[in-house]
DNA sequence: CCAATGACTCCAG
DNA sequence: CCTGGAGCCATTG
């Protein structure tokens, strides 16, 4: 096993990795992009836990990954694109009791959740 | 195998 | 203060 032979053997690791820590984020709690990857060593770069939701958006439905508390270290939902509708990463969060105004979480500084410091 | 893209982040102007 | 460009790493074409 080399280079074309088990991408996603090894690879998975790193997504299931993801989606434990994403699926540890309290409810009415967000996290961001960069936090899980400084979480998992910050050496994968803030952009592979993105990839890594879209790796999940299909295991929404399998492994319950909350992707709509995941937004950029901005609060605002990137994302909300890669969901059903592009309003359900804003229903979910509001659901969740998080305001999301203009695309961007009111008073993220204070619900973000950091499973760094949080879990230590 | 090489090139392009992307749910990001940081640095510089 | 705000805007733009480069960096990083994995997945996809």
């Amino acid at each position: 096993m080399k280079s074309s032979d088990a991408p996603s053997n090894e690879g998975r690791n790193f997504f299931q990795d993801v989606h434990e820590v994403v699926r540890l984020i309290p409810p009415g709690r967000v996290s961001t992009y960069g936090a899980i990857a400084h979480y998992l060593g910050a050496r994968h770069g803030a952009r592979m836990v993105g990839y890594a939701l879209i790796a999940a958006a299909p295991a929404l439905g399998l492994e319950k990954v909350p992707a709509q508390r995941v937004v950029n270290r901005n609060g605002l939902l990137t994302g909300r694109h890669h969901f059903s509708t592009p309003t359900a990463m804003q229903e979910a969060l509001e659901a969740e009791g998080v305001r999301v105004e203009n695309d961007q979480v009111v008073e993220f500084k204070r619900l973000f959740w950091d499973p760094a410091q949080e879990l230590e």
